[in-house]
DNA sequence: TACCAGGAGAGCG
DNA sequence: CGCTCTCATGGT
């Protein structure tokens, strides 16, 4: 592997690659040949091939590469996964998200995809906003080199194709009612309105304001594009799972109402809010779905923490 | 078929 | 505030 400029090892432990791609955080990556397990995506305009190996991650690229710190900044390869579990708070959920799940990760996106990604995300299912975003890469993205044995794939489109195209070719794209947010979120970063860019030096809160003036983005989505593309990890995106999550599991008797639950949010996870987020939001989703078949996993007392 | 999905915004009392 | 309704589309 040595000299080879198609390919890499990255060396990482604790990492789980599917449960990390397929988390709902990013939604490009297509997995392939489950005998051989690997996933095909495109990062920054590059296809890339990912397949967790013992070591870590080993990656194949379509065209030669000498610097692939924009892969190992996008799978942040180098965060102390175990540091950062420990400043969880010791509760059961927690515990029982993070041992069903030992090595989900946060990825570190492109704030201009994550963010149409996620306005495009409201009301939909995780393989329908894969859907919109497939449709919206292959009808406007431009093309990228891929190898023989790959799908064509596509960049993601620009700020300026996106604000150019009209709105019903985005309804073509199947977005539906979010097609002029998508459309108004091109032009407020073409125009200059918004600085993307800019946010990166902000505070979380002056971030998520710039954010939210965006028509079609709320608290959520704008805490998904904190958490998943510019790292403020004490982002806490509450969607209905999480919600689901924090009301039976820390709210058992009757649901605080959205000031308390804020509070709630802000105090008691941490500096890695986000984190404890994904683990809780995947456990919801995953692990606590299973154990339907088998309710052995499942406490039926989970302690009272409030 | 009916229900609902990693929401947001507007209209209401 | 806190509730309800609507928006567009398709998976299950």
């Amino acid at each position: 592997m040595e000299g080879d400029l198609h390919q890499i090892l990255i060396p990482v432990r604790d990492y789980d690659l599917a449960a990390t791609l397929s988390s709902g955080q990013a939604f490009r990556w297509r997995g392939r040949d489950p005998q051989n397990p690997c996933w095909d995506g495109v990062i920054a305009g590059r296809w890339v091939r990912l397949a967790a190996v013992p070591g870590g991650i080993v990656a194949r690229t379509a065209v030669p590469c000498a610097d692939w710190h924009w892969l190992t900044d996008y799978l942040q390869t180098g965060v102390d996964l175990e540091a950062i579990v420990a400043t969880f708070p010791e509760d059961a959920p927690l515990r029982l998200s993070v041992a069903a799940c030992r090595g989900l990760r946060l990825l570190r996106q492109d704030p201009w995809e994550c963010l149409v990604s996620f306005i495009c995300s409201s009301t939909k299912q995780i393989v329908q906003i894969q859907q919109i975003v497939d449709r919206l890469c292959q009808g406007h993205g431009e093309a990228v080199t891929v190898p023989p044995d790959a799908s064509p794939a596509w960049a993601f489109p620009s700020p300026a194709r996106l604000a150019a195209v009209d709105e019903a070719v985005l309804r073509g794209c199947k977005m539906g009612f979010r097609a002029p947010y998508v459309q108004a979120a091109a032009r407020a970063v073409t125009a200059g309105r918004l600085d993307l860019g800019r946010l990166r030096g902000m505070s979380c809160a002056a971030a998520r304001e710039a954010l939210s003036d965006l028509p079609g983005v709320g608290a959520k989505i704008a805490n998904c594009v904190l958490l998943f593309a510019y790292g403020f990890q004490d982002a806490f995106p509450v969607d209905v799972w999480v919600m689901k999550a924090l009301r039976e599991l820390y709210f058992p008797r009757r649901r605080p109402s959205p000031a308390r639950l804020q509070r709630f949010i802000d105090t008691y996870f941490g500096p890695n809010a986000g984190y404890a987020q994904q683990y809780l939001f995947h456990y919801m989703r995953t692990a606590r779905r299973k154990s339907i078949e088998s309710p052995a996993v499942i406490p039926s007392n989970v302690p009272r923490l409030i």
